[in-house]
DNA sequence: AAAGTCAAACCGATCC
DNA sequence: GGATCGGTTTGACTTT
């Protein structure tokens, strides 16, 4: 067996063997026999041999240690050297692990027959338990590592995304808000000229063929609308996670854990508060939306912004 | 042979 | 008070 002869004992052996005295097995065998060491089977070494070869360990299961090793075991004992740390042979370790198979936790009655049927003292095998949970959790922490940065990973790239089609939407809107302009400043002309109209009528709707113009005169009035307001509100600004899990053809990754991801704050609103919020948006005391007080003014380094600054704001609710 | 890895064992804090 | 946990030490074993 690889790794397992270099030891206090074997060492002592080669001691023995440099000051001439026979160290055989048989030789150990009768050093046993006539030694002091009553303290043998039932010590309190780090490896028991007392049911190694007894009618309780599992004979079938676990071979009985090398001879050498219980040379090893006599000479520590007899030569009072420190305990030296042994690795649990293969057959112990595949037992104990099929034992944490079935249960990680170890109750008393459980340990004993354990180290009874492994030749162990109790301690270690609770040792061993010990250590063994701290390894399943260290796994399963980098497994849950791994899927929230998959989970992150794909949440960016919507992100990106989203951003991108930001900005693609906002060019869309300056160079439509400068034809409305544009169209707001030659009605103003011939209105100027127009000596009787009244002061106060409706403005003409200009007439207009183009189906670009058509859109601008009309997105704040469809934008006023109440139920626009909260379904704008709820598609675009409702971060309830899952719900808008298709954003374009992107499809976000939904969360088997809703802790992996992260929510803001203000993402949960009651139906009252969406009642009350969207009367407050609605005209003739218009209260324009604010998005830096959805706390997203100091947002993570890395991190997606869906506010939109105060430039943004302009661009939505333009009179 | 030095460096790195793994696992047995230990320690102090905490929980029940 | 015993069990458990997170952190650490220590020694065996492997790799370079």
């Amino acid at each position: 067996m690889a790794g397992r002869r270099v030891y206090g004992g074997s060492n002592m052996t080669a001691i023995l063997q440099n000051e001439g005295i026979p160290c055989s097995a048989g030789a150990l065998e009768a050093l046993l026999s006539s030694s002091s060491c009553p303290s043998f089977y039932g010590s309190g070494s780090m490896v028991s041999f007392e049911n190694v070869n007894g009618e309780n360990t599992l004979d079938s299961f676990l071979r009985p240690l090398d001879q050498e090793e219980k040379e090893d075991e006599v000479l520590d004992d007899c030569f009072h050297q420190p305990e030296k740390k042994r690795r649990l042979r293969a057959n112990q370790v595949q037992f104990l692990e099929r034992n944490f198979e079935v249960e990680n936790k170890l109750e008393p009655e459980r340990k004993i027959q354990l180290a009874k049927d492994l030749g162990l003292q109790p301690r270690q095998v609770a040792i061993w338990f010990q250590n063994r949970r701290a390894r399943w959790k260290t796994k399963q922490l980098e497994k849950d590592y791994e899927t929230l940065k998959a989970s992150y990973d794909s949440l960016k790239a919507d992100c990106d995304s989203l951003l991108k089609e930001k900005e693609k939407l906002k060019t869309e809107v300056l160079s439509l808000t400068d034809k409305l302009l544009l169209n707001e400043k030659e009605r103003g002309n011939s209105e100027l000229s127009d000596h009787n109209k009244p002061p106060h009528s409706q403005p003409q709707k200009p007439a207009s063929n183009s189906d670009s113009e058509q859109k601008v005169s009309n997105l704040p009035i469809m934008i006023c609308k109440q139920e626009d307001i909260s379904s704008a509100k709820s598609d675009i600004f409702d971060s309830d996670g899952p719900q808008y899990t298709e954003v374009g053809n992107s499809s976000m990754l939904e969360p088997a854990n809703s802790s992996h991801v992260f929510e803001p704050d203000q993402s949960d609103l009651s139906q009252d508060e969406e009642d009350n919020l969207s009367k407050s948006l609605l005209p003739p005391s218009y209260n324009y939306p604010n998005f830096e007080d959805a706390d997203y003014s100091n947002p993570p380094e890395n991190s997606c912004n869906f506010g939109f600054t105060g430039e943004d704001q302009a661009f939505w609710f333009w009179s």
